[in-house]
DNA sequence: GCTCGCAATTGATCACTGTTCAATAAAAAT
DNA sequence: ATTTTTATTGAACAGTGATCAATTGCGAGC
């Protein structure tokens, strides 16, 4: 099929993380196939496996880049308005769901062997999404409520994140709730003011 | 293997639901085996079939059966602590999800196949555990605010579902998040009381 | 009591999955 | 030109959900 020469090895990874990341756009992580993804890129199983060592690594390498770019999203969102920094992030932690439904999803889907721990890479992409939020929440806060900063926006996470995954998986539609991010936005805005 | 006259269908019916639910119990979705569970009651693949028609309405049922479980146990709850209310409902939301995580969490793992509308025995459970909510939210508030009752309910369950999800699936931990439930409870606080 | 028809039950079969690893092909070193 | 090392392969394995012709067993009618 493919040449030895045709790819080095940081190549053939990327070229294998690339075509991963798109099919799991395309049909999400219950449809995902590791065989799949080989045969497009022309290489046979062994050699993805060779290369990834088990369908949890290249999860893991796919969904560890949907957080780099929904870190990126979200510094963007927070560029282009500078006004009210605070609903820039819950705005930005939606539009990325809304606009990569599987991708995100595939982030919560996956679940590790019980036991294993969360390899070191991922582990800090996902504290970076987090500390860009505890900044803003600190920046928001008055002087004398900056040491809650930490812990409420952990948990100003949380509340953003089970209003966005209602949203996506049908649970806000089935209740007849109509406006997801608009309730989230005053969830955080209720938290922050009682701060 | 099984006899015909054994059980009748509607004892089969219940035969393979326990057996599946204990087993969801035991494994999780993600390792759930139809073919398994046709194993240890004793009948073929094809018998389970023939009941339940499709995996997809097999896990519905077993869900379906969770769901009633846990508005029961919600129940108890308020009916056991007639003092904090709203406090009792978190409690009982969380505690419900860290005494049978694999169950709670098949309830979110499935996903029917895009297009396929909830059938309606299932969306009538959601709907109870979410009027419980209500009913109790509408008593907690202040009369003048009744009318956001629904709403603010959808929402508060929302934002427990966040704090409770991210403590089952370890984001918390690797947060650093030690209180899941304070922090839920806090946030229902915040916004009950901006009511 | 016997037979026959109908409905419940079966499990081989299919197309797929992740995973392994001896065999092979190709490049590098000698 | 030959040997060594390394990348690549894909058949094989154990599993999955799903299907459906064939079988089995029960009960009604004779």
């Amino acid at each position: 099929m493919a040449r030895r020469s045709d790819h080095s090895r940081a190549e053939l990874e990327a070229l294998i993380l690339d075509e991963g990341h798109r099919q799991m756009a395309e049909t999400g992580f219950a449809r995902f196939s590791a065989r799949e993804v080989a045969k497009r890129i022309g290489y046979s199983i062994g050699t993805l496996y060779n290369v990834f060592g088990s369908y949890d690594r290249l999860i893991l390498a796919i969904n560890t880049r949907t957080f780099q770019l929904w870190a990126a999203h979200l510094r963007a969102r927070l560029a282009e308005d500078g006004e009210d920094r605070i609903k820039a992030l819950v705005e930005g932690y939606f539009s990325f769901a809304r606009g990569n439904p599987n991708l995100w999803m595939a982030i919560y889907d996956h679940r590790l062997p019980p036991g294993t721990p969360m390899p070191e890479e991922f582990a800090a992409q996902r504290a970076e999404l987090t500390d860009i939020v505890i900044a803003e929440v600190a920046a928001a806060l008055p002087a004398d409520a900056r040491e809650k900063a930490a812990g409420l926006a952990r948990s100003l996470i949380a509340t953003v994140h089970g209003h966005c995954l209602f949203a996506l998986n049908g649970t806000f539609l089935l209740m007849g709730e109509s406006d997801p991010f608009g309730a989230a936005l005053q969830r955080v805005r209720d938290s922050m003011a009682a701060a």
